[in-house]
DNA sequence: TCGGGTGTACCGCTGTCATGGTACACCAGA
DNA sequence: TCTGGTGTACCATGACAGCGGTACACCCGA
């Protein structure tokens, strides 16, 4: 489990946590049982204030994602990939609904729309290809 | 021209402001030389500080969409819709890339992520569609 | 010249975010 | 029992963004 922090972008730190916690159970990259690093141990690998995670991690705890074993860490709960997935889905059916507002508002029409999705979406797609393979 | 202004939002005032004139503009509702509203009358109009008006004319000012006519108000510059049609372009290409690679992220497919999109542009589309003709 | 309109500059308040420090309750293993 | 690891709860601080209030300089028309 890695994370790419941006500290210098208008996102807290502790939302970028909790969405890319969130976004690597729905991708099954974290499963239900398995541990999440503790607080400090991941307050030092990011260089961040242990205060900062442990905000992410009471925010996962309350979205019913992570679950504490007092004394012992936290751990991704069973359930937690169904509520990943729609959560996952909602952000980007957001994310698009967003885009559109913004396109048909400035005048955009729904072909030019389909020609920056499909160009957008070929562009990132290439590039997850070339790392690592996503249906195998 | 209208502004729809949310307080509540995570979005700056003066920002969805900035946002909605560069729109109009690329939309053609707002034209070169055209003046835009006092920052006191849009500001009473919108129930908001004038200083945050004025706010967003400055960025507007910087970003060489109005033109200030010292002691007279605000116009539209006459080069600004080119400036305009590339921002709104580019600020499509950029949410429709968020919620991409949140997307792939989150493992979803390339089809299930046509299907999103096909699905708000769809819905969207009608909204429009029913309020006011586009192409005409 | 003067009044009413314009944009602009400055100061202060408020809330959010990140950080640092400290202390506590809990658990597992030596 | 003790030690070291967990999460949690405070408090104080600094930085910054957003916003509002006030005063200023400017321009036009009467």
């Amino acid at each position: 489990m890695y994370f790419s922090i941006d500290t210098d972008g208008a996102v807290p730190i502790y939302e970028q946590i909790v969405r890319q916690v969130k976004l690597a159970v729905a991708d099954g990259i974290l499963v239900g049982g398995q541990r999440v690093p503790s607080v400090r141990q991941l307050a030092s690998q990011l260089a961040i204030n242990s205060n900062t995670i442990a905000r992410a991690y009471q925010e996962l705890q309350a979205d019913h994602v992570l679950e504490p074993l007092r004394g012992r860490g936290m751990i991704v709960r069973r359930d937690a990939i169904n509520r990943c997935t729609k959560a996952r889905n909602a952000l980007v059916a957001d994310g698009v609904r967003r885009a559109l507002a913004d396109a048909l508002a400035g005048g955009m029409t729904a072909d030019e729309l389909r020609e920056v999705f499909e160009m957008e979406l070929q562009r990132q797609s290439s590039l997850i290809g070339n790392g690592k393979s996503r249906e195998a």
